[in-house]
DNA sequence: AATCCACACAACCGCCTTGTT
DNA sequence: CAACAAGGCGGTTGTGTGGAT
């Protein structure tokens, strides 16, 4: 590393804003001679009117080549919400479960998707209550739809991610005592049962579907999941359904919970 | 056709941690 | 051990786009 004044290119006005074809361009070749890493060395020897940490944040979010584009599937959101439930915003941590998914396509997507629902809901998405919500509609949704694909295509039988199918108690996915632990209050998660070791050998079994109300289940879920629900994404209630969750939980937990 | 609005996502900023001198 | 630089992370903002009016 050259450091002392090694470069004397720094005069130059820094550039900001989108990134142009020959800027990336530049940034590829640039790191497929050298390497990642030393992101203001790169920036200063590489030509480009950029910070090292801007370098940085476009290589990892979207050049590097395994950065996976598009929507994020129904295996990926459950995995977001139930890691998010356990470790709260720690955007990149998740991500490492998410492979060529980054921390902040996983942090756009809470805020532009979940957040609107408890928005929409009236509730802080960081309450008891709204993980619950998660946790009773949306996520067996999720499942539903997960399960729906695996027996169309049966081509992968097992959805989820290689990753999060190690063998360490310690990892939060695998351990059993993050479902439904959440909850300071009596709302139906808390019948739900203990889990089996492995969620998602059965994930319905695993969260307990059977242990749920049925009929408290909006049944727009199954057209929801079949394609029929018209929604632009997987997963998402209908404002119907939101406020069918909203009353019951208001119903089962007393008032003063959602917000006026 | 023009304007407005909501949404998705790329990018920036500031703070914190870690490594090096 | 202190000072500094670099990298990493989470929060926030800016901007392009598509749909609604």
């Amino acid at each position: 590393m050259s450091s002392k004044k090694g470069a004397k290119c720094e005069e130059f006005e820094l550039r900001r804003g989108p990134w142009t074809l020959e800027e990336d361009t530049m940034l590829i070749h640039y790191i497929a001679r050298h390497g990642e890493g030393r992101w203001n060395l790169l920036a200063r020897c590489s030509g480009l009117k950029r910070t090292g940490k801007s370098c940085r944040l476009r290589w990892l979010n979207y050049l590097k080549p395994d950065v996976k584009r598009g929507n994020l599937s129904p295996e990926e959101q459950f995995l977001i919400l139930e890691l998010h439930s356990k470790w709260g915003n720690r955007w990149s941590r998740i991500a490492q479960f998410l492979p060529g998914r980054t921390d902040n396509e996983i942090k756009n997507y809470w805020r532009t998707r979940v957040q609107k629902q408890a928005r929409q809901l009236k509730i802080d998405a960081n309450s008891s209550i709204f993980r619950d919500a998660l946790r009773c509609y949306w996520m067996p949704r999720l499942l539903d739809q997960m399960s729906l694909a695996d027996s169309s295509s049966n081509s992968n039988p097992n959805p989820i991610p290689q990753q999060v199918h190690n063998t360490d108690s310690s990892d939060p996915v695998m351990s059993t005592s993050c479902y439904g632990q959440s909850s300071s209050t009596n709302c139906s998660m808390d019948r739900l049962p203990e889990l089996a070791p492995s969620p998602y050998e059965d994930p319905f079994l695993a969260y307990g579907l059977d242990a749920l109300d049925s009929a408290a289940v909006p049944a727009v879920a199954t057209d929801c999941a079949a394609g029929g629900g018209g929604s632009d994404w997987e997963g998402l209630w209908s404002m119907d359904e939101a406020w069918h969750v909203r009353k019951q939980h208001e119903e089962e937990c007393g008032g003063g919970i959602f917000l006026q």
